[in-house]
DNA sequence: TTTTGAGTTGTTCGA
DNA sequence: GTCGAACAACTCAAA
């Protein structure tokens, strides 16, 4: 009987898994995730967080059904070498990956192991639709996203679900590391609040999706910007980890479309979001130098500075700008951070305090739950200015603004900047300005309970356009 | 090849 | 307080 190894990677269900689902067809499956703690960019704490949670509910799933989740560390080509080798494998089954290093690993190990004789075969798991499918009129990839996504609608199309044969393991026994070995929990317990906010694996996340078809949706199009209103998915790190099946949210998405034809608007703006992701992962890989490097050219002269006490005050979310240091803090503590406040971090990261848009990059991958490659680099350069179809450069958001506006009862910035949650809210957004005696009655010495603001805003709007001009030359 | 229209997410200023 | 204009050209995509 044929037996194929499924590798699992960034794929981490049993549901509409397209290599799963063929390898089952095929025969006995042995599936298996490798730990290679020497791949070149090491995944963040946070993701570690969800990884160590993701495999446990993974695991757990497959030993319901008597097959056991192979555990090993060490370079992926050597474990299915050893694996094959135990098993008598004769077929290698994955999903892809889309991350610039990945695909170079991906592809040696596929010639690798077809010149053994080896059925090997990867699959599009985690895409509305492949980043080669969907190019221009000169067959070109796209740069800007509007005409992308209405070329890649017009290509998505999802036939039935593909249904699962009977998953059967392979018969011998298998050594595999105990995934507390690998070590993935911090030491110190950081974590503790993520166990609130977050259930990684499968069932987590459905219960996700099912909550925001019920209480998000109705409301998706109006409320996505205002982070205190849960009306957005929280799927990114599920979608991530591919815990949840994009052709099974796409044809729930359209069955309730036909159901409550009131929707559609909501639905086609979700969908659009989920175009962005489809984009990233587009960019990635058509442009994969822009892992490291400006897609716009003339960034490369951009007069970025260094302030590691700037840098430092972002990151703990003591800038002095409540609605950025709310945001901070949201990151810290939930390992995630609303859409709309990332977009404000990130824009006085780079244009306030003209830091480098790697430091925010770093910063995020390493605090992120949902931290994922080709978003992580296509939101940055974008928030910078450098990236595809970016925000132009005279677009500066004024921190103070924005909280006003998409915060408006201060409820946000009142949750994770508790020491102002005193304050009038006419006062919360720009505490500096405040009258001496409204502070004393909050409570609030100002310097000592919340920093000063570490830039003065009208000054480093101005230093910031300057900039720009410097390149545009 | 050339032309034309369009382009995620804002802010500030002055009437 | 509200509203429209200016900010600045440039690049992309498609006809």
């Amino acid at each position: 009987m044929p037996k194929t190894i499924v590798w699992f990677r960034q794929d981490l269900r049993l549901q509409d898994n397209p290599a799963l689902i063929k390898a089952a067809a095929r025969g006995q499956i042995i599936p298996i995730y490798i730990w290679d703690p020497s791949q070149t960019r090491k995944i963040g704490a946070a993701s570690k967080w969800w990884l160590h949670h993701s495999l446990q509910a993974l695991s757990k799933s497959f030993s319901d059904i008597n097959i056991s989740l192979i555990l090993r560390s060490g370079h992926p080509e050597q474990v299915l070498t050893d694996l094959v080798q135990e098993t008598g494998a004769d077929g290698l089954f994955w999903n892809r990956c889309y991350e610039p290093d990945l695909i170079a690993r991906d592809q040696k190990i596929k010639s690798h192991f077809k010149d053994q004789g080896l059925q090997v075969e990867s699959f599009n798991g985690s895409l509305c639709i492949e980043p080669w499918e969907v190019l221009n009129g000169q067959g070109l990839p796209y740069k800007v996203y509007s005409p992308f996504w209405r070329a890649a609608l017009q290509k998505i199309h999802f036939p039935n679900q593909d249904k699962t044969s009977e998953l059967i393991g392979h018969d011998g026994k298998l050594e595999s590391d105990q995934l507390e070995d690998w070590q993935f929990l911090p030491k110190i317990n950081w974590d503790k609040d993520f166990y609130e906010h977050w259930q990684p694996g499968e069932e987590g996340a459905w219960q996700k999706f099912e909550a925001f078809l019920e209480n998000g949706l109705s409301q998706y199009k109006a409320g996505r910007d205002f982070p205190d209103l849960k009306a957005t998915s929280f799927l990114s790190p599920h979608l991530h980890f591919g815990e949840i099946s994009l052709p099974m949210i796409w044809r729930r998405l359209d069955m309730l479309s036909d159901i409550k034809p009131e929707l559609q608007t909501n639905i086609a703006k979700f969908k659009s979001e989920l175009g962005w992701r489809e984009f990233n992962h587009h960019l990635i890989y058509h442009f994969p130098e822009t892992v490291d490097q400006p897609f716009r050219g003339a960034f490369e002269a951009f007069p970025w500075g260094e302030d590691d006490s700037h840098l430092t005050a972002w990151q703990q979310g003591m800038t002095g700008y409540p609605f950025v240091d709310a945001g901070m803090r949201e990151l810290w503590h939930t390992g995630t951070m609303h859409n709309r406040v990332r977009m404000v971090v990130a824009s006085f990261l780079t244009k306030h305090l003209l830091i480098h848009w790697k430091e925010g990059e770093k910063w995020f991958w390493d605090t992120l739950l949902d931290a994922d490659l080709a978003n992580n680099i296509a939101g940055w350069q974008w928030a910078a200015g450098s990236g595809a179809d970016a925000a132009p450069y005279f677009r500066i958001f004024n921190p103070t603004a924005q909280g006003q506006k998409f915060d408006p009862d201060g409820a946000y910035i009142r949750r994770w900047v508790p020491e102002l949650k005193n304050l009038p809210t006419k006062y919360l957004y720009e505490p500096s300005v405040a009258p001496k005696s409204i502070l004393e009655e909050a409570g609030i010495k100002m310097g000592t309970d919340y920093p000063m603001p570490i830039v003065d805003h009208k000054m480093a709007r101005e230093r910031a356009l300057s900039a720009y001009q410097q390149i545009k030359k």
